[in-house]
DNA sequence: TATATAATTTAGGCTTACCTAAAATATTTA
DNA sequence: TAAATATTTTAGGTAAGCCTAAATTATATA
């Protein structure tokens, strides 16, 4: 347990690794971390080790990454910060939610502890972001996400925006221009075969999005 | 005009040098930038030397430094930053006003403009910050502080606190103990010729703060 | 299963922001 | 005003976090 403040490097990697691993459950590729972070593999291996040394990350040369019970750990406490911020940013400030992660990204690693629990006490304890991502509580516990993307509607089902997992500006763009926000009902009319593109009815209008597009929204069927 | 965004530790520097140099108008030496920031002369002069070539300061060899008009532009927007996040740590996340600083210290150099103006318009646009110190706005505007200490007033001649300079931890918790706050009034009872210590009524007690101490804090004469 | 390709690591380099020790300059004081 | 002292700069070094190029290992394919 060497507790040494963790550099905004090695908290972005930790972060980028235990998105990677789904809960810690999968081995992430030292290329998969460096697509995410854009840096080169080479310097992606370098932080491999400096986190492993650390027992934060396990490693297996050549073979890949595996997030530790205390790389979770302090995962969580940077996931939880950057979505109370996120939360701050949209509530109070105002800022519209296709803008708030850049400026949370910065902010996340002002690692105050006592600062990040009198915000969300401040935000009285929410359990969602913006982007319906959940919250980790002090602990590191969170609800549930859902696991259901519009693509896994059939035809004539409907279901709420629940959660949005691509964060880049042209993904919330489009988004804006289908009018598609956390709370969005959508409701399905086509799913078409061909490129497996889905024909779906919001604000009672019909588009057709992508399988990609589908796939990275996330829903509560009702 | 090279507009690259500035480190945090040019940040640091750029502060500390415009408030050595009481508003731009007083070379600062690179040993006394070296004491406020705890980093070696040496160091000092290598940044120094970043900044010249940046003409955020002017400097004269073995001289001293003087900062630049741009210099003081962007310390202002710094200063800004620093304040307001300290008016937002005070008033809505309820830290005491003796713990804000150090958190400040680390928001500051969170950049985006936008935040930070979202941010004014969030506080209601405060002139001052809980140590009573102006927030300059978004051009850098500011009010002017108070010029007169404690040590300044006569023998039965009031004021109330209006600002406290020194901001280290100890000097706060002094200010505790003797229940010194922005908004105290003060009545100045004996001065004492020996030591320049002074008497003075708070709260309805009398104690004896020290010279340096009364220096540290400005106060409006009623 | 041998070979081509892809992924990963090693080796060596760079920049930033610090350091110490020694040299150069300025200031104080006798 | 010369010597002692204090300040500042130069020179050379270090760690963090990145890079490119080349070597190594794993995986895919013919």
């Amino acid at each position: 347990m060497t507790n040494t403040k963790l550099s905004k490097s090695e908290e972005n990697y930790l972060k980028s690794i235990f998105n990677l691993s789904e809960f810690g459950n999968k081995q992430v590729s030292t290329n998969s971390i460096s697509k995410i972070l854009n840096i080169e593999p080479a310097s992606v291996t370098d932080m491999i080790k400096k986190l492993s040394k650390k027992s934060l990350i396990y490693h297996e040369k050549y073979k890949g990454s595996t997030i530790s019970k205390s790389g979770i750990k302090i995962a969580l406490q940077i996931i939880r910060r950057h979505r109370l911020w996120e939360v701050f940013l949209h509530d109070k400030l105002n800022f519209e939610w296709d803008k708030i992660h850049e400026i949370a990204e910065e902010l996340e690693h002002v690692s105050s502890e006592e600062l990040i629990d009198n915000l969300d006490k401040y935000l009285k304890y929410p359990k969602i972001d913006p982007h319906g991502d959940p919250i980790p509580n002090k602990l590191g516990e969170m609800n549930f996400v859902d696991k259901i993307s519009i693509s896994d509607l059939n035809v004539n089902e409907k279901g709420i925006v629940s959660r949005i997992i691509n964060e880049d500006e042209e993904f919330f763009s489009l988004l804006k221009k289908f009018k598609i926000e956390i709370g969005t009902e959508v409701k399905i009319i086509d799913k078409i075969e061909y490129d497996k593109s889905v024909e779906i009815l919001i604000n009672k209008r019909t588009v057709i999005i992508s399988k990609d597009i589908a796939n990275n929204i996330k829903i509560t069927k009702i």
